[in-house]
DNA sequence: GACAATTCCTACTAATTTACTATGTTATAA
DNA sequence: TTATAACATAGTAAATTAGTAGGAATTGTC
């Protein structure tokens, strides 16, 4: 498994959105002020979470961020397709590729690794973003 | 999930050798023709294997590699891990990072993403390599 | 013993992806 | 009207991935 920066920062920053008073947003800036996080990059990340129903925002002054549902409820799942898309490519199966490995499009190693995706997307499917602040939960009033 | 060429590389290698006569060596640069490989990239990826116990190989005239042990006990897991050991950094324990969303060392959050790591783990150790020759292994004599 | 075939080893390079930064534009509350 | 925030896109630097290059060491066969 590779964690990148952005699924790293992404759940620092939900995390620190789910700690944040009901309904009161909170702004990119100061968030990534607490947290020591790059800005502009968090810009691009919670873009995408908004686009992928995570998030909503407030525009303007007094604007930012806030949780769309709640903790429980957002999966690491989602976060991770918010974040990066990544069709998997198998080189047998190119256009270039040569094609003895393959026997139908797609071929069946395509096939197995597809299964294997999949039971990886149902078990993150069923880790929240809730697990990440169990022991803050408390610490939050 | 990430499919890095290596990995993809390997299983398709370890697969050619599992439809090997028994203790019949397979040369790399045979495999490689029959599956249109890089052969000077499969030698590295195929010592990774030998090191991780996964393989054994001959040297010389009419050498070559073949499995160390039959295909339904050949995890995935272990693949993977044969070929990129990736220590997962968090930036939030960084040296260099800022320490306030940790707690303790390694941070609660670092132990989350440890809990997860070994779920995966697990999972993956339930996946082996008879699993991409089901269909092949019926066509193999 | 010579030779051909093979694994073994290390260093280098090219391509791709990741992790940002820069430079704005647009919307909104006070 | 102004300050503040999200929104958008393009560019860049660092890191990783995906190889290639050039050999040394080993081993079966003639």
């Amino acid at each position: 498994m590779q964690l990148t920066t952005k699924i790293e920062y992404a759940i620092r920053g939900l995390v620190e959105l789910a700690m944040q008073p009901e309904k009161k947003p909170l702004a990119i800036r100061e968030l990534c002020e607490k947290q020591n996080l790059p800005a502009k990059y968090m810009e691009q990340i919670f873009r995408h979470l908004k686009s992928a129903g995570i998030l909503q925002s407030q525009k303007g002054a007094y604007g930012g961020y806030l949780l769309n549902r709640p903790p429980s409820q957002i999966s690491l799942k989602e976060i991770m397709s918010a974040i990066n898309e990544k069709p998997v490519r198998l080189n047998c199966c190119g256009k270039d590729g040569h094609r003895s490995y393959c026997v139908g499009e797609p071929c069946d190693f395509y096939a197995v690794w597809e299964e294997i995706e999949d039971e990886l997307n149902t078990h993150f499917s069923g880790i929240h973003l809730s697990r990440f602040l169990y022991n803050r939960e408390e610490q939050a009033k």
